[in-house]
RNA sequence: GCGUCGGUGGCGGAGUGGUCAAUCGCACGACACUGUAAAUGUCGCGCCUACGGGCUACGUUGGUUCGAAUCCAACCCGGCGCA
């Protein structure tokens, strides 16, 4: 008996595209759905009611970061993540598998989850140990400057904050969020980089599998948090088809309730990865697209039947200072904006921001370029909103689009003018 | 007027005989950002360049020296103190 229920109402003619209905214990989402990331029990810079004014249904957290601060236990006495957040709607939390890849093998080394990867440093491979570094060493992994380590239970890792030594295996994971209490929840697994070569890549899919199904094993061992909140498991398997098939087979043939697709990809090899895994997939289970994404990537998984997507990047480049157009990214701080005030809104193609709480009237571009470049906190706070607003309204586009049959018209009319 | 300290790139401010077109910060210009170590980071920022380098620059003028932003002299300008 699973906490949430999934039903397809719609697929695509000629893509692995469809429309659904995901119902969970705060709420309905209509998929395809994007997730707005709050990271520390909030979406930087956005209040839950404007959240809901532009149109989000559901909001990500994280487990590395809440356990740190402020501890899993707060959360928990103020009720779950959604009392304690203020946000009403359907939750998910990560696991903190991703962390073992941003603040391990990635940690210091300027890679981040889809860049070019041009040449992978020859590692002294502290990741890549067989034997299980049952205990942290904290000089070892700051001499590879690194914050975390693996073994096949689990993984150690300092504290980003202040350095103190903590370590998460699947079930620590699991009862993490079984705390935090989310509706959705994610199964704690190891994001490898993409510059690690095969044997690598197996060896931390095979481990992240049997991580899997410890972590489905702590789950139902605690009936009552299992009534409440669905857990998702998640395929990995670097950029190798081969693996992303054996995992997602895998992953399920093991019962969970929903399916990430996660992992870190260069561009070139997102879609076949992609394409691998979900092939694999059965058609009744709710799949995320764990971290992704742009506008592009985003449409590309939902062309690949892909349900949930939650992404950094909206509110990250919006706090930078860039928004997203119908016609690409906007620089706010690029000269050319100091002084051209069409609105915002306008430019981006929004039918409707306005409304009691979103915003009265638009903001023109050298307004909001001016609050950028004078560090103003709202400049930031507009350009996070105008974003996620923009994504979800990209993906509800597509949603209807699906509905009405004209995904791939859809597709190809954002795409033209985007890129 | 006397004394004293000081005048360096858009600004602040290092440097105090060669390795200085000149550390650094700001400003400015551009780029990056995909399960958030991120309201962050990277690059550029005198002029020209066939990218090897060339040219003009550290208040002004002159001098010392193989060589000066750095030493000397005069002058101009500013702060402070005394008249």
């Amino acid at each position: 008996m699973s906490a949430i229920s999934f039903t397809i109402e719609k697929r695509a003619p000629r893509s692995g595209a469809r429309a659904g209905i995901l119902t969970t214990p705060h709420g309905v989402i209509k998929t395809p759905a994007f997730v707005p990331v709050g990271t520390k029990a909030d979406v930087k810079g956005i209040f839950p009611e404007q959240l809901v004014s532009i149109g989000a249904e559901v909001v990500l957290a994280n487990t590395y970061h809440l356990y740190l601060q402020p501890g899993e236990k707060i959360v928990q006495d103020a009720g779950g993540l959604g009392k304690f957040m203020n946000w009403s709607g359907p939750t998910m939390t990560d696991s903190g598998g991703f962390q073992v890849f941003s603040l391990g093998a990635a940690f210091g080394k300027g890679i981040s989850k889809f860049k070019d990867f041009v040449s992978p440093e020859s590692d002294e491979g502290l990741t890549k140990s067989k034997h299980g570094l049952a205990v942290f060493d904290e000089d070892l992994a700051t001499s590879h400057g690194k914050l975390a380590i693996i073994d096949d239970e689990g993984v150690s890792f300092t504290s980003h904050i202040n350095g103190s030594l903590h370590r998460f295996t699947p079930e620590r994971s699991v009862e993490i969020q079984h705390a935090l209490g989310a509706d959705m929840f994610f199964a704690f697994d190891e994001c490898t980089s993409p510059t690690e070569p095969y044997e690598y890549q197996r060896e931390a899919m095979e481990r992240t599998h049997r991580w899997a199904e410890r972590s489905l094993k702590a789950h139902r061992q605690n009936s009552s948090a299992q009534k409440k909140q669905a857990l998702f498991g998640i395929v990995q398997g670097g950029r190798f088809e081969d693996l992303r098939k054996e995992s997602a087979c895998e992953i399920a043939s093991l019962g969970f309730d929903g399916i990430g697709i996660g992992g870190s990809f260069s561009k070139e090899d997102m879609r076949g990865a992609l394409r691998a895994a979900v092939g694999e997939l059965p058609e009744e289970l709710p799949r995320h697209f764990l971290g992704i994404g742009e506008p592009g990537d985003i449409l590309e998984g939902i062309a690949n039947g892909m349900d949930l997507f939650d992404c950094v990047a909206a509110t990250r480049i919006g706090r930078h200072g860039s928004i997203y157009t119908r016609q690409g990214i906007v620089h706010l701080k690029n000269e050319k904006y100091r002084n051209d005030f069409s609105p915002l809104s306008e430019c981006m193609g929004f039918v409707n921001l306005s409304s009691d709480e979103g915003f009265t009237k638009p903001f023109t571009l050298a307004y909001v370029s001016h609050l950028i470049r004078s560090g103003e906190m709202l400049g930031p706070i507009i350009c996070s909103i105008h974003n996620i607003g923009f994504i979800l309204q990209l993906v509800a586009g597509a949603r209807q689009a699906i509905l009405d049959g004209k995904f791939d018209e859809y597709r190809a009319d954002f795409v033209r003018e985007y890129y």
